[in-house]
DNA sequence: ATGAAAGCGCTAACAG
DNA sequence: CTGTTAGCGCTTTCAT
């Protein structure tokens, strides 16, 4: 690879002059300038990005790190993250903890010597992840979930919020008896959701069966297995089912079809994330979308703002609203 | 942070001593020794990898280039390449040209002022953009598809015989008149796909009718698209289709539904890629599997041995066998 | 076995 | 306006 003292010979001028107008940092006369660019284009010249990192303490990179890949909310998430980094010449460094979570402390540690700029963090639910993060002593935005008491950069939705749109759906849909398959209660977004479906059924001057409230993971086999829980000590079938996600509305569908019960014929579901697949679902799901390419796109944007300002700026919290998406899975209105 | 220079001040020793204990490059007395780690927990000190890469012309960092993250192709294969960074302390870039194909230079760009040790670009299909990954120089391995005429390092698959699994499968369940949904015929995996279905057909002496045999995209749309005009264009329909892939399967399954017509129970649907949801989708998708986790991992690994190898190594080219995966799509055999 | 010093490719004072 | 020079933090001969 050519290097700028290369071009500077070729070109006859000095090295300054050269990163002059490769920076446009300063004026260069034209002449200069025309003799530097031919020289760069003869040669083939790219600069060197780890050369002016380390000088400039600055690597226009930055660490993106997410439990699973796999995980359907995630892909549009790291496309929004990484659109708006193409648009700044920024990087991607994707960390996927596979949902292991010792990982992140490996990947931390490499996001630090590798001088990233900033760093984004998908699900950290945790105090003790947060200070971790805390130590590294980089620039973060984290996303979706947050830690008890977070109160710095974070963009992430309105999640008492999407379960009310949720049974607003399934009450205007004539839907009475109606139970909460949730998530896990250490996770803050599994909490709100949890209490947004109890006040705003309350709202409605509707009971909650706490038999018909079940704890469980955001994983597809939590719904499936919540649901045989539910067949076997319920002896009063709810007429819905509100989720606290797609993936395990997804696998309360399955559960449902096993026991020959149909959805939603039989019983309504209601998704919560309206993740990439629910349309084409075994039964297509109506959900509350949550625009996680846009929290991806969002949290990029605030993170290069953090990254670019030189003192320490407020920090902000950015609260994204669901919104309604109509499909087949809580039939068609029952009082009309 | 820290430096090197802070932590030989602090354990009284010289740089090169300080060196030699964190790379263990070198014997260092057990006293010395002892004294930098002290120095380096006491000032929580960590290496700082871009002057290390600056220095040592390598940075441990390769770039994915893939053509869009939304595509559930990608993210298992991502992972795969994931995983095995992960293992050999190496990271990802991730660049998603989010079918903007002119964004691949500016990435490839990138790349190169990043340093980074090389690249895995999947979907590369064209001579035009061989050449210009070609033209940075760097390590590189393709996957999945292929320009015409390229025989260096490359891992995909079998599409030849992911075809003929199909068939077989088809035919064993009877059908005899079966159409072909495919795709662009400038990329490989598409022509070979289609050959491969035709002279399956062929082997099983069975017709295939020419007006059943349709060209279109790896898209749902095309899928969709093509069931429309068959309906439009075909008097007799076929038995069965066996698609390119299992987007255009969902197409054609959409297209066949608002169309009125049954899956499997008027026509069957063939996938082919054996895509994350298919297993969910709206019927249960039979399908052949790729395994691109391990197109991914396999890819990765094969890199980082072409990165190792001081001398130039012999290219390899690794092609996977797929395997049949069988749902609900083509129904119960209907020989028994 | 340990230390001194040169240099990776670039940027940014500073001088002229 | 252009050139000289001193590092950024690290590795690596080469002496000692």
């Amino acid at each position: 690879m050519a290097t700028m003292k290369d071009i500077s010979k070729k070109a006859n001028v000095s090295l300054s002059t050269v990163s002059a107008v490769i920076n446009q940092s300063a004026y260069v006369s034209p002449e200069l300038t025309k003799r530097v660019t031919d020289a760069i284009k003869e040669l083939n010249y790219r600069p060197n990005a780890v050369a002016r990192s380390l000088k400039k303490k600055s690597t226009e990179t930055i660490g993106v790190i997410v439990t699973d890949i796999l995980n359907p909310f995630y892909p549009p998430m790291i496309k929004g993250i990484e659109d708006v980094a193409f648009d700044h010449n920024f990087n991607v460094i994707l960390c996927n903890t596979s949902n292991e979570h010792n990982r992140i402390s490996t990947y931390l540690e490499l996001m630090l010597e590798k001088q990233v700029d900033g760093l984004l963090l998908a699900n950290i639910a945790t105090s003790a992840d947060l200070n971790e993060i805390e130590k590294t002593g980089l620039k973060y935005v984290l996303i979706n979930r947050k830690p008890p008491f977070y109160d710095k950069n974070f963009v992430g939705i309105n999640n008492t919020l999407s379960s009310e749109l949720a049974v607003n759906h399934l009450v205007r849909q004539g839907y009475k008896r109606i139970a909460f398959f949730g998530g896990d209660l250490k996770i803050n977004t599994a909490r709100e959701r949890r209490s947004g479906f109890i006040s705003c059924m309350m709202e409605h001057g509707l009971d909650v069966d706490p038999k018909l409230v079940f704890e469980g993971e955001y994983s597809l086999d939590s719904g499936y297995n919540n649901v045989k829980k539910m067949l076997m000590e319920v002896e009063q079938l709810p007429e819905a089912i509100c989720t606290v996600s797609d993936v395990v509305a997804f696998g309360v569908i399955k559960g449902l079809r096993d026991a020959g019960i149909r959805v939603p014929d039989d019983i309504a579901v209601m998704g919560n994330d309206n993740s990439a697949f629910s349309e084409h679902f075994l039964v297509p799901l109506s959900s509350v979308d949550h625009s996680s390419y846009e929290m991806g796109k969002l949290s990029m944007e605030l993170l290069l703002q953090v990254i670019k300002e030189k003192e320490a700026m407020a920090d902000r919290q950015i609260i994204l609203t669901p919104s309604l998406v109509v499909r087949e899975s809580c039939g068609v209105n029952r009082n009309t």
